[in-house]
RNA sequence: GGGCGGUUAGCUCAGUUGGUAGAGCGCCUGCCUUACAAGCAGGAAGUCGGCGGUUCGAGCCCGUCACCGCCCACCA
């Protein structure tokens, strides 16, 4: 335990690791699988890259599942946060390749089996620290079971699922045009693809017409891909081209005759209005060819060289080198008409940044209509729902538009596709075939496929386990926007699918959070930086640097602090990255620190001791501790993270202890025997309200409670109590006193020290006149009245809820100051009667407004002639 | 080409059902007051992106324009 009497600041570095050990040996994040997942709550982690680092999203988005993980304990449900890693097919294996690389070596040279294992080797290296990092952020997930992608219960749960949706004949073989990547060597998704901006030059190249009469020109970005053309397609209505249809034209550098034909794909508007058709090598192309029944020459292949279906001198030749020998022959053939700079937008690799390849290769998919049906009503319905609102619409309009997934990957780590071959045959099942001569199929699953069952598949479907009785369906799903279709989308297709319920009620969208200067956050841009660094201290980069924070280091802020930080910030859809915020956070951790060390230096009784709340400023701080109760609640079960954060901060810095703290001092310090219960419990009570927002600080506090039992991990939330109205008036009312005279005495350039004689002239004093005299720091006894020496000669009045304060002449007042503030008070209060009474003149306004509006309008006229008066 | 979000104090952001604009940081002034000087008290600072409309009244509702960011989309 941390020395409250020597330790004048939270100190993150001593507490921290100590209370996470605490933590981790109470098994408390390990709840038995015991009652209903209605009972219950649960969340699933998203699962990180097994051997990636924590970055910042994932620092917030693991805060706010750690934050409702905790609420909800806290409210007494059982509650487990799964936990695991994902296997990162692509992310993973390129990692490992690199490092082959690095040692002289690859991929091909060790061979599957070697290369497997040697991933598996590279996984229990560093596949632990990501799991480390989020022990270290305060994440109380369930570390006794963390569950992996490629862990053998769950690869037989994502064969079953292959299977199955084989044998329904969703899965399916198919040549079909792909998005082939050149940077991994393999087929990706749709979604895994980025377009990008690119400039390119636009060729217009001349075919002979068959004829011999003529050419027709057509346009093309990629002139090496009319190697493989098959035909040239214009719109059927097109004057300029109608009579050419159903002619022929030649291809130059091949010679092949090329069909001319009609379809309305084409835009007439664009380049000349002819396109030439490559069916193998464009995704339009091949739709058209399908449509005309073209044969599909392949001019590239799946290496990225020219195959031996184009002439001799090409095959072999990369894409680059063929695009300038075509260019180079077409040009002393005279056949480039033209050419123009030509920029859009065209697809490349998200994971290897490469750009695309469409070509047809034979791949597996699966057909996602059926299956995104009852996904749509589950949305629809109600039965789940997103937060914010908004990202529904984006899931409903993909879902509406689901095309089929391209699921085989070649690829070496993953889950290797429960399919063999043997001649003509195809065998699909969990085992292999019985039999001779039957070869397995080398690909594997895209890592969404398996990432898509995680809620169920970690809890060990297709057993019917404990574990899925108690915690599936989910809560909770927390992510962020730009897994809607990879993730969300699929788990709720195949979660209904497989288990007949929605894995999860609530999709929460966090925020993304950006660089300081709008950038994305990224390693390779420098714009990112490792929310360790953040908390333990590390390198600020010069991004990170502004104003009186240079590029250097990082103070170590704490995980409390930087847990604050991010919720405080994650406000809009997009955020910029915030060191105030997570200054802000730690300056409430250290608020906190000390307000418990005044209460637990201070104080000798035991929180079990019943409450007293014999003051005004008793009842008042308890009916404010109910209401940030309320609201923190509220705000954190509508997923409004950012406000929770605010409304807790106001609560401890705002009314515990800029108020209540400062009101209770005297007591304090003669030992009030009522004041110490209550002061135990409102701490008790704040710690446990922070708690999930602010872990650490609040558990070791809670621990230096006399009579405070266990963990304030485990600490279930009592009955709320009543709102106190009217302890809540009093109070406010001599604050807003304390405030008006703190502001007058200040522009009067009264000492600050100096004690002012006054009369107070107000109503609603009775029990905190002692409380204004001394914050204000009044004498209200007119024993100072002798001491100004000119009998209770008023220099100002200051007006201050229900009356004003009228200040007697001391030497501590400079009188001019005091009669310029005077003036000062005066002109503004002129100005307000004008407006009120130009808008209570307004026939309009009296009229139309609600009556309570012109009511209040008037009421305030009133108060305020009578200020006036009163100057 | 569609769609979503944004534009409020020097900076980062709040702003409930329309009723004379808020926080943190920064800035200015004063305080080493027996929890915290990495603290406390007080203060200055905004024609709420532009234009038009609805309304007694608009930061908020409607229209329109301008930027910024993101998502989706098969124009060679």
């Amino acid at each position: 335990m941390a020395d409250l009497e020597s330790t004048t600041r939270y100190d993150p570095a001593d507490v921290e690791p100590r209370i996470i050990s605490k933590w981790l040996k109470s098994g408390l994040f390990h709840p038995e699988p015991e009652g209903t997942a209605d009972e219950n709550y649960s969340l699933a982690i998203p699962p990180p890259n097994v051997t990636g680092v924590l970055h910042m999203g994932h620092a917030l988005n693991n805060t706010i599942q750690d934050c409702l993980a905790r609420f909800h304990r806290m409210q007494g449900r059982r509650t487990k946060w799964i936990l695991g890693t994902d296997h990162a097919g692509i992310a993973t294996q390129t990692q490992v390749e690199r490092a082959l690389e690095r040692e002289g070596t690859s991929r091909a040279e060790l061979g599957r089996e070697a290369f497997v294992e040697r991933v598996w080797e590279w996984r229990r290296q560093y596949g632990g620290s990501i799991i480390e990092q989020l022990k270290r952020l305060g994440a109380s997930a369930d570390y006794d079971e963390e569950r992996f992608t490629l862990d053998d219960a769950y690869a037989q749960a994502v064969l079953k699922v292959f299977v199955s949706l084989y044998e329904k004949g969703y899965i399916y073989r198919d040549r079909y045009m792909v998005n082939w990547d050149p940077g991994t060597g393999s087929a990706i998704s749709d979604l895994e693809v980025e377009p990008r901006e690119v400039t390119d030059t636009l060729y217009y190249i001349d075919y002979p017409l068959a004829s011999g009469s003529g050419a027709i020109t057509v346009a093309t970005v990629r002139p090496e891909t009319m190697l493989a053309d098959t035909a040239i397609a214009v719109h059927p209505e097109d004057e300029r081209y109608k009579r050419l249809i159903g002619e022929k034209a030649v291809l130059p550098l091949v010679g092949r005759k090329l069909r001319i034909i009609a379809d309305e794909y084409v835009k007439p508007e664009f380049g000349t209005g002819a396109l030439k058709i490559t069916p193998a090598h464009d995704p339009n192309d091949f739709e058209i060819g399908r449509r005309h029944g073209l044969a599909q020459p392949q001019a590239i292949g799946e290496d990225g060289l020219i195959t031996a279906d184009a002439p001799e001198r090409f095959a072999g030749l990369t894409v680059t080198d063929a695009q300038e020998a075509v260019v180079r022959e077409l040009s002393e053939q005279g056949l480039i008409a033209r050419t123009e700079p030509f920029t859009h937008t065209v697809p490349f690799s998200h994971r290897s940044g490469q750009r695309i390849e469409p070509l047809i290769s034979l791949q597996w998919f699966m057909r996602m209509d059926e299956l995104a049906r009852p996904a749509i009503e589950a949305v629809t319905s109600g039965r789940v729902r997103f937060y914010p609102e908004n990202h529904r619409r984006v899931y409903l309009d993909w879902m509406e538009n689901i095309r089929p997934w391209c699921i085989s990957r070649q690829l070496w780590w993953g889950h290797r596709l429960p399919v063999w071959y043997r001649g003509s045959e195809t065998y699909v099942g969990t085992t292999a075939p019985r039999g001779e001569g039957w070869t397995r199929d080398p690909d594997v699953l895209d890592t969404w496929f398996s990432s898509a069952l995680w809620p169920f598949a970690t809890l060990g479907w297709p057993q019917e386990t404990p574990q899925l009785g108690a915690f599936y369906p989910t809560d909770v799903l927390v992510t962020g926007r730009d897994i809607i279709f990879l993730w969300v989308a699929r788990m709720i297709m195949m979660g209904l699918e497989f288990t007949g319920r929605e894995p999860f009620t609530d999709v929460h969208i966090t925020a993304i959070i950006q660089a300081p200067d709008g950038r994305r956050m990224s390693k390779s841009l420098g714009t990112g930086i490792d929310p360790l660094d953040l908390i333990e201290g590390g390198p600020r980069p010069p991004v990170f640097a502004q104003g009186e924070r240079p590029a250097g280091e990082f103070p170590a802020y704490g995980a409390d602090a930087v847990r604050w930080g991010l919720l405080a910030m994650s406000s809009g859809q997009d955020v910029r990255f915030s060191e105030d915020k997570v200054a802000q956070g730690q300056q409430l951790t250290n608020k906190l620190w000390n307000a418990a060390r005044l209460i637990l230096l201070g104080v000798d009784a035991d929180a079990r001791a019943a409450i007293a709340p014999a003051a005004i400023e008793d009842r008042w701080i308890l009916s404010r501790l109910e209401r940030a109760k309320t609201v923190v609640s509220e705000r954190i079960e509508d997923y409004d993270f950012s406000h929770a954060a605010l409304a807790l901060y106001d609560f401890i810095y705002g009314e515990l202890c800029d108020w209540y703290l400062e009101l209770v001092k005297p007591r304090l310090w003669t030992r009030d025997p009522d004041l110490a219960p209550t002061l135990l419990h409102v701490l008790t009570e704040a710690l446990a309200l922070a708690h999930p927002l602010l872990p650490f600080e609040t558990e070791e506090l809670y621990s230096h409670i006399p009579g405070a039992e266990g963990l304030l991990a485990a600490r279930v939330a009592g009955p709320a109590a009543p709102a106190d109205d009217a302890g809540e008036t009093e109070i406010a009312r001599v604050i807003g006193a304390v405030q008006a005279m703190r502001a007058w005495r200040d522009t009067a350039e009264v000492k600050a020290g100096a004690t002012v004689s006054a009369r107070l002239q107000a109503t609603g004093y009775a029990e905190t006149a002692d409380h204004l005299a001394r914050l204000a720091r009044l004498d209200l006894d007119g024993a100072g009245a002798h001491r100004a020496g000119e009998n209770g000669e008023i220099v100002a009045t200051v007006p201050i809820p229900g009356g004003a304060i009228e200040v007697m002449g001391t030497e501590a007042l400079d009188r001019d100051a005091a009669a310029r503030r005077l003036a000062q008070r005066r002109t503004k209060l002129e100005d307000d009667v004008q407006r009120a009474e130009r808008k209570l003149a307004n026939a309009g306004f009296v009229a139309k407004a609600p009556p309570a509006v012109v009511e209040g309008e008037r009421e305030k006229l009133r108060r305020l002639r009578a200020e006036l008066e009163a100057l």
